[in-house]
DNA sequence: GATGAATGAGGTTTCATTCAT
DNA sequence: GATGAATGAAACCTCATTCAT
């Protein structure tokens, strides 16, 4: 389990809402201005408490990185399960998880490059617990891959993990390279092709066969 | 063409002799501390000169950042068409493009994370300059693509961009998550299960056709 | 009104107070060492605070010179009047207003310097306000002056404003030159001296007929 | 005599040319951006040398400082008695100096704040020397001065020296307070007005009578 | 629990001065 | 004699963190 950031407040709710409030105002301004540029006092005031409060909260600036890192990562897990909910055709499944992942990816671009860019301000331990979160989350993608081959829908992979590591990259794609993705497709656009290819790759006969007779199937690839 | 960088000092072999250097240690130290945490002195003191010389030949610390990324770019734009150099074959050149670009990613992974993290500490004018070098260095990919468009290997692209920048994600991924490659797949691995997937999604019958036919493909597919 | 100067602390008067802590160290600092000679480090040691602190009340150290001059400019705008407080006959509040500039300039020479030597360093904004300031204290003096030209003690002023400079001059004098002055003669014999010479070059009949019955006369001339 | 400043060159010839050419550069630098924030590099690059050469010629950028006042009071000291040369009437090389003085002031105005600015960085041998030749300077008016008054035409005084200040304070006023007086009088104003008061303030009947039948009063006084 | 004034270490940058060429 | 690259000390200013209220 990640490590605890320390507080000196007891009552746990509390300790909730305020970190909550840290770690929205702080999203957005590590977003924004990155982690180094970003002030705790900036921070306090787009959260409305005192530069001191913080320090009840949190032990330091680093930790506060922390949070709104794992905010990030929760959000994946918390969000591609939901969208997968009661379905049940590994194919869609797939479709799915990878549509969802790139949403919440494009919900917020910057919080998913803040994971690229200042991790390494970090402890080895949070380091280390944001990994562990990822390859997490890496797992809700692995897990529909690997049931699109298990029903023969798609070839056998070599190497299930990097071929998940595909789809991640092409989630986090959108955010990496926003700033020209954003002038030459939409969102929707880029996860059709995307899909589209990532299916050519990989789909059995047994596979497209399937396909074609999946409802709103055209939603993803002709 | 890129905006120049001030320096005071007249004599153009010092110049770029001083800031080779500096490039060199700024890379090294950007790379595994990142821009904040790296000290101008540090850098001097990596470079063996005082804190002072290097506003001699640079105003500001982004400065430095911008040269760093900037010959991280170049290193594309000079390692790519070397490779290609006396190449024909359209299949052969993709292949080896998309090689290569690997590989040098490979050879300074930290380098080319420095410009996900890093470019927002640039002037908008270096933002612009290092984005124009980029899209530069991404035609030497699309270029090859569509030449296997062309000669009828590959199918066509609905958006030759998206396309190249699935390699380019691909070439980055090497650095983007080398944290996590470097434990699951060798980078000659990782180049030949990429190329082989993307082979799979583009490639026409012809296409196969020709590979097969083609010397040394066992390198990178099956 | 003056610029405002920048302050990131709310209380008033604990702003008021720590600035009047702060002008009293530079003010001693500047007059004895000069504007560019003080550091913000020994400003800070004076006042008995961090360095740090002094930029929660000043945005930059010119700020602080500005608070300064302003200081000794109120100086001259608070005494004056404070002196001429119930006199009514002109040439006694003349006299007594040359006096009292000359006293309060005699008090703090090197803070009369300071306004000579390092306005330059002020934004124009503070310059210019300065320099109001200036012009107001100014009006203390030809008010007086004006008064003895109406009630027929002087003759009349071709410009009033330059006779009001002789005047001012007279007073900055002592500490423009006080490193002669010193050496030569009293502050006393110098207002003496100075007051005399005025009024020899500018009293009428009717204005030396009302000297003669003045109390208190004896001090200012024979 | 004047403390020698150091030099490294033989040639005396030759460090005097230089030393003009230094002192015509800094003059203006140090006039319009003071002491401090003139640097040797910009002095060097105004006179068009390179700033190692200035080393040559001096010690430390203080010597250069020491250069500048000591031609500004050499100024002095070579225009008054060449305006006053074959001139025998009291009053009018009285007069004559005087207004010389001012003159020579308004040449250069910048040139004589900087004594009353920058002196404080000398050393203390270097402001002894400035301070010499400050009083030989203020002699040249003294003995206008008291050559008036033997001769009968102003009444005694009882403090020659302080009478003396009171010239080269009006002859300063007018670079003190330029930034105000350029506003409201012209030159030849100004000199008309200040020599009239103090000769309302000084002359005797004899003064006056004489002073009826010089030729060209009426450019000094109604 | 909350505030915000206060601390002080440390970073970037400037610039007088030196010295090899 | 002249150059200008190189040095390195020191200045201003920022900001994470603490702590009295």
């Amino acid at each position: 389990m990640p490590p605890k950031v320390y507080t000196s407040v007891d009552d746990e709710k509390l300790v909730e809402k305020r970190r909550e409030q840290f770690v929205a105002a702080a999203s957005e301004l590590f977003g924004r201005n990155g982690f180094h540029t970003t002030t705790i006092k900036e921070i306090a005031q787009r959260a409305g408490v005192s530069a001191g409060l913080i320090y009840a909260y949190v032990k330091t600036k680093e930790d506060i990185l922390f949070l709104v890192l794992q905010s990030v990562l929760e959000g994946y897990a918390r969000e591609i399960p939901k969208a997968l909910e009661g379905m049940t055709d590994p194919l869609q499944r797939f479709c799915t998880a990878v549509r969802t992942y790139c949403e919440v990816v494009a919900a917020k671009p910057d919080a998913t490059l803040l994971a690229y860019r200042e991790t390494k301000s970090l402890s080895s331990e949070q380091k280390a617990a944001i990994k562990d979160m990822e390859l997490a989350s890496n797992r809700l993608i692995s897990d529909c891959i690997d049931a699109c081959i298990r029903a023969g829908y798609f070839r056998p992979a070599k190497n299930l993990e990097l071929l998940t590591y595909r789809i991640v990259l092409l989630a986090h794609g959108w955010a990496l390279k926003a700033w020209r993705f954003r002038e030459i497709v939409s969102l929707d656009e880029y996860i059709a092709e995307e899909i589209d290819m990532f299916l050519h790759a990989m789909m059995t006969d047994a596979g497209w066969n399937h396909f074609r007779g999946m409802p709103g199937r055209a939603v993803n690839t002709k």
